[in-house]
DNA sequence: TATTGGCACTCTTCACAGTAGAGTGCTATG
DNA sequence: CATAGCACTCTACTGTGAAGAGTGCCAATA
């Protein structure tokens, strides 16, 4: 509660979510209209006056009505999710969960439905990326004989999705020389998260030269090229309805999402700073993870694939966007996603 | 050359052109001062009376200067697509090469590619669908046992990219047995496009009752299983200066465009109208197809991967976009793509 | 001492009017 | 047939003034 009475964080609340409703700089009459905090005009102006010196709140110009600064939004969150009696609608709920059901087969149309779900329901930018390729777990491998100099290789994951490629070989491998890779490969690497696999081959490859065994020192080099063509971290967005809302009206804000959807890169950069043990977090004002986005902000957080693996969900809007509602259905979508992982194990 | 006389041709154009340089309506006076056709403005005002009657540009009030009508700008279209002497800036040509050259390997970085390069040169919404499923051929079928009831099906395609998938089976299959299905579906379909093989599984399927070979009908149900995994039709867009161009100063474009990019299924019904067998394809006016698309036009072209199979590309934007410099940039795109897909055979 | 009503003041927003300018159509003329 | 001239039209821009929302301060009050 740090230097606020009761009082006083009643009425910057009431103050931020005005400003959150209405999109209008709130005037202290506005505020005995909205609440019924059974004071006056005058009463909330000298309060008004405190939060200003506080830096909570700022007017546009002299004798507006005061509008909430980056400082009191991070506030108004913090108490938001300190709190969290944060209830959702039953219908979103039972929406969410109809939406995320019974495409659990697909992991890619999961994710990619999952971002539309939450674009849908906040307007706003959603985004999801997929289970941390690091963390999943290899369940088999294998590697099969397709031409004289090339080879299918196949990697099977815990969640029994499928990667493959083909892969170029320097000399002609019989099956059976393959299978002996293969065979190698597994049980070495079987139930092992892929980051592990990594340090693994790192290793062996630097021990290769005592064993020399060249079979081996080969399935080494194929491992590392499988698991290299996981890196590619996809990310998907959805901008639904972004288009409709009001609050876009100033086209300078579609603008910045718009920019941020362009490059990947700063997208990552900007999950990069969630933390995956904690539930929601909001981050509000982007700018200094980029400049451009310094009136957006991100409500995330993480899910998991029902085993070892997990990833991130989100949306990115404006920085008065209305958090009440939207820190519950990131929530809730986070849980839902992770339920529905977990049942299609 | 229809009704309209050499002069007044180039009076058209001139109109046309400018209004999509200046993006304001143009006069009379205007166009004597842009191009020296040693006219006065008041003769340019007779025709352009004319052209207003004619239906190819109008007055947004009177005694304002005239824009170019729906009809203006097919017809403009037309010519240029006719003369189609229009030239490109070599730097543009070796940039757009070197964008898309040394990505071969992955089809799905180099139609991502493409599509960002489209938007990139265009500054609008760039799109790209892959080389369409049913006309690529099968190269290779391969199933192997994976538990006791899972088997790992893989399709080889003519082009070398695998797709693969899980299949359940309904009881338990030795190797040997499915060695045998893989062989006679290689046998049967080897070489064959996909939607060759659609056919003749249903024909097969259909004779079933007959040959009755267990076997036999069952590589047909997993053939069929697997193929229909191939009907999503992926779709690459991207929009990465779109936000930049004065054009989008008007905020309904954005959001028409937006409007487009949420629903794939508008878009395949937009793409659904290009001819594969001819060169670049210009759509003004995308209002018969999507309502919301009035003010917005198409310039597409085809490829194709150097096999069978033929995508489409281009790129949406508003109807008086530079269709001068747009339609050779998609031109030489779709040349570009095709040369690098069928280099990397 | 905290709260409140009253009051003068500030700043935006909106409507309205007036003007400059671009462009037109028409007509008379070379 | 092309053109110069002219009266006319409509927009875009500018400035002004009034309405309204809101403030800060001060004195009165419980």
């Amino acid at each position: 509660m740090s230097e606020l009475n009761e009082r006083t964080e009643k009425i910057l609340r009431a103050i931020i979510q005005s400003y959150i409703d209405l999109n209008v700089p709130i005037g202290s009459y506005m505020v005995t209209r909205r609440f019924s905090f059974g004071l006056s005009p005058a009463t909330i102006r000298n309060i008004m006056a405190a939060l200003e010196e506080l830096g909570y709140i700022t007017q546009p110009y002299t004798s507006a009505g005061r509008v909430p600064t980056e400082r009191g939004y991070k506030h108004y969150v913090d108490t938001l999710l300190k709190e969290y009696s944060l209830s959702m609608n039953k219908a979103i709920i039972h929406e969410l969960f109809n939406r995320l059901h019974g495409i659990e087969i697909d992991l890619q149309r999961l994710i990619n439905e999952t971002s539309k779900t939450l674009s849908f329901f906040s307007s706003y930018l959603g985004i999801v990326t997929p289970p941390r390729a690091e963390d999943r777990t290899l369940k088999h491998i294998r590697v099969i004989k397709y031409t004289s100099n090339k080879a299918l290789s196949i990697l099977i994951f815990g969640d029994d999705t499928v990667k493959n490629r083909l892969i170029d070989l320097e000399r002609v491998y019989t099956q059976r020389e393959l299978d002996k890779i293969t065979n190698y490969l597994n049980i070495s690497f079987g139930g092992v998260s892929l980051s592990e696999v990594k340090d693994r081959v790192a290793y062996q490859l630097s021990r290769e030269s005592i064993i020399c065994d060249r079979l081996i020192a080969k399935s080494l080099m194929v491992c590392k090229e499988l698991i290299s063509m996981e890196n590619e971290d996809i990310l998907m967005e959805g901008l639904t309805g972004a288009s409709n809302l009001p609050d876009f009206a100033d086209i300078n804000e579609i603008k910045d999402i718009l920019k941020a959807i362009e490059d990947k890169h700063l997208m990552l950069k900007l999950l990069a700073q969630v933390d995956s043990s904690e539930g929601v977090q909001v981050f509000v004002g982007l700018e200094n993870i980029i400049p451009s986005m310094k009136k957006l902000s991100m409500v995330v957080s993480t899910y998991t694939d029902g085993m070892d693996a997990h990833g991130t969900i989100g949306i990115i809007g404006p920085t008065r966007m209305n958090y009440k509602e939207l820190i519950p259905i990131v929530d809730r979508t986070a849980k839902t996603l992770t339920k529905v992982l977990s049942e299609s194990q």
